[in-house]
RNA sequence: GCCGUUGUAGCUCAGGGGUAGAGCACUUCCUUGGUAAGGAAGAGGUCAGGGGUUCAAUUCCCCUCAACGGCUCCA
């Protein structure tokens, strides 16, 4: 007998060689039909792998995301299959789970699959998965694994064994396929209720560009077609808060084939959200001790091989421009840190200097190569909200500390509850190709991870993703469709300050070199943007967005008091127009609503008469009447609440 | 940069070897209205750009550009 030890910390004595499908059984019959998988001392198997020694066990279902792995698992083995079926002799090389589904990367020869191939496969998944077929599980050894692909004439798959050790390879088999693959896998294909293949793209074997490109086929699966149906709804609910669709929609900024790609045009409505967003950031960091300086979009060849950016990125950036006569080179600013070096050395610095906090709402040039442009996420010219701020090595901590609680209440102020900070440090196998001495990274690594934590950031910590002068913390999201991005960012660094012989006097009178903390609370005003527009649904809060209020005259009579309502509501400084249209009020209540204006403000001839309003708000509806008065103060209450630190 | 898809009016899209259509938006007129679309008329397109096949190309073929979905890259 073998001792079985729950989640819960119960405890069942069971034969040895029992499986966690049985267990599960002699707990419920409904939570035996429901298990997909199992962990067993912490290592997710087969749920009907026999257990033989004692062990703590985990029944994974389709509610834990351990469970929803295995069913991708299997299900990109179901997929080949059914590929397999319909284009006999392909090549399969690699089929995990992704976070939402999964994908079989496929070699077709000459065959060429596209979306219209779709349907027959995820109908014959179907079929397959009807069978009930098992996923058997068979360990083999090297020679007969090579031997199997051999004959089927997967080059891929060989070359996946090549890297295994004799003795650790298993297949799996399920009705006609067999796959390399180490599990787990679910019991059957029964399990697979509803399949959705949902795109094809590119993909190079082992992610190297050298390599051949194989086709990527990605699909997804549930244990309930509702739940499929359901899946394919949020999709579509996502698609509709595409920061590239509503920023053309609510006229915030467009695109120009002429001007270049990359280069995003900002109209005035969306110049007017980016204005009010700096003019926040700025006094939000005039309070904290920022100093604003300004420096132009172009620096010296020289100021790049200075700072060493020549030398890494110079061959991937734009290249250099010269001077008509005397030939000298220029860069387009790809960063803004060598320019605020040359500031902090444009004077002597002494101890009682620092920390100096130097800002920058500098524009950036960066060559992306073109597969690589999104919207405004991903651009060529950009405006980081940037600012470095040269320190004593015992200041790092709290300035990094002072520089979290800033993106913690810009954060907070935007309603931006959703993001993961990522601390990356040092690759413990590779010292050597980080500079700066080990105490002051030792120092560094340790202090931003002590203050992420007493600032209560949910983090992760990354090793061998620090940069090679000083470990950072980024601050990810995601965007509508679940795609990450990296918006602010603290960086130390003290390879800069090594190479631009930045120093201050210390209290001892002697040369001291600062340390440099690179950071971007926002990232990018454009990446920030096109994040906010996603999060809110182009439903902007009030304090911030272009159109505050919008004035609906019950028809053209009463333009005349609309346009003095307007006037006296910008005195108060809120930011209304009027609907001048020859329309009806319901269309224009209509049109303001999809447009999203927060407030809408019906005149007519009682306003008129009382000079008052009748409000609306955006989704609440009819909130009455009341004089203009007061209904800015509503306003100013409302937005004083929300910039409350 | 690579693989795939797409490119028709300001927007969303239909069409298709015989030089274009809808809805919305826009302009004008009628209507002067009370909480999510009043009516009529009008204007607007070298069918992304270039080349080829053809009596004839927006439609078929090739190239270029751009956008989209990924891959690689990313200061």
């Amino acid at each position: 007998m073998i001792t079985i030890t729950l989640p819960d910390g119960s405890q069942r004595e069971v034969a040895k060689g029992t499986s966690a499908m049985e267990i599960a059984s002699s707990i419920s019959e409904g939570l035996a039909r429901n298990v997909l998988s199992a962990s067993v001392n912490g290592v997710v198997v087969d749920a009907n792998r026999p257990i033989e020694t004692n062990a703590t066990l985990k029944l994974h279902t389709w509610n834990d995301e351990d469970g929803k792995s295995t069913m991708w698992h299997s299900s990109a083995h179901l997929m080949a299959e059914a590929l397999e079926a319909h284009y006999p002799g392909i090549k399969l090389a690699i089929g995990p789970p992704i976070e939402n589904g999964f994908y079989y990367d496929v070699d077709f020869g000459e065959v060429e699959f596209s979306q219209a191939d779709f349907a027959k496969v995820e109908k014959t998944m179907l079929e397959l998965a009807r069978q009930k077929n098992e996923y058997i599980r068979k360990e083999v050894s090297k020679q007969d694994a090579l031997a199997y692909f051999t004959e089927k004439g997967d080059q891929y798959k060989l070359e996946l064994i090549d890297g295994l050790n004799d003795g650790e390879i298993t297949f799996y088999t399920q009705g006609n396929f067999t796959d390399l693959c180490r599990g787990p896998h679910i019991p059957n294909t029964g399990f697979i209720k509803a399949a959705k293949l949902l795109n094809v793209a590119g993909a190079y074997w082992r992610g190297d560009e050298k390599n051949k490109m194989l086709t990527r086929v990605y699909a997804i699966t549930f244990p309930k077609q509702s739940e499929l149906e359901d899946y394919l709804k949020l999709l579509e609910e996502a698609k509709k808060r595409d920061h590239r669709k509503l920023g053309k929609e609510l006229g915030l900024f467009t695109f120009s084939q002429k001007v270049g790609s990359g280069l995003p045009l900002w109209l005035p409505k969306g110049a007017d959200l980016r204005m009010r967003l700096v003019a926040f950031l700025t006094q939000a960091q005039k309070k904290m001790g920022y100093v604003q300086v300004i420096t132009p979009h172009i620096g010296s060849k020289e100021l790049y091989v200075t700072s060493g950016h020549w030398e890494k990125y110079g061959k991937d950036s734009f290249q250099p421009i010269s001077t008509p006569q005397e030939g000298e080179l220029y860069m387009l600013k790809p960063m803004n840190c060598p320019h605020h070096c040359e500031i902090f050395k444009s004077e002597p610095r002494s101890y009682r200097d620092l920390p100096i906090r130097m800002a920058e709402f500098g524009t950036v040039y960066r060559y992306e190569q073109t597969g690589e442009l999104h919207g405004l996420t991903r651009v060529r010219g950009f405006t980081q909200d940037d600012a470095h701020i040269f320190c004593t090595a015992d200041q790092v901590k709290h300035e990094v500390g002072k520089v979290i609680d800033l993106v913690l209440y810009i954060f907070k102020t935007l309603d931006f509850p959703d993001f993961l900070a990522q601390v990356s440090l040092r690759d413990p196998n590779n010292p050597s190709k980080y500079i700066g001495s080990d105490e002051n990274w030792e120092k560094a690594e340790r202090g931003i991870q002590e203050v992420a934590n007493e600032k209560g950031l949910k983090t992760v910590v990354e090793y061998g993703e620090a940069a090679f002068y000083g470990p950072k913390l980024d601050f990810m999201v995601r965007d509508a469709i679940g795609r990450k991005w990296q918006l602010g960012t603290v960086q130390i660094d003290y390879n800069l300050p090594e190479r631009f012989e930045l120093e201050y006097t210390g209290a001892d009178n002697a040369k001291h070199r600062p340390v440099m903390i690179h950071r971007a609370p926002f990232g990018s005003l454009e990446r920030f943007v096109a994040i906010l527009i996603e999060h809110c649904a182009g439903q902007f809060p009030l304090w911030l967005t272009p159109e505050q209020v919008r004035i609906l005259p019950v028809s053209e009579k009463y333009n005349d008091y609309a346009r003095k309502v307007a006037t006296e509501l910008n005195s108060y400084d809120i930011r209304a127009l009027f609907d001048e249209r020859n329309e009806k009020v319901g269309k224009k209540i209509r049109d303001a609503e999809v447009e999203k204006v927060t407030y809408m403000l019906i005149v007519g001839e009682e306003e008129q008469a009382g000079n008052t309003v009748s409000a609306r708000k955006k989704g609440e509806g009819d909130l009455g009447k009341m004089s203009i008065e007061s209904f800015a103060q509503k306003v100013d209450a409302e937005i004083k609440a929300m910039l409350a630190e």
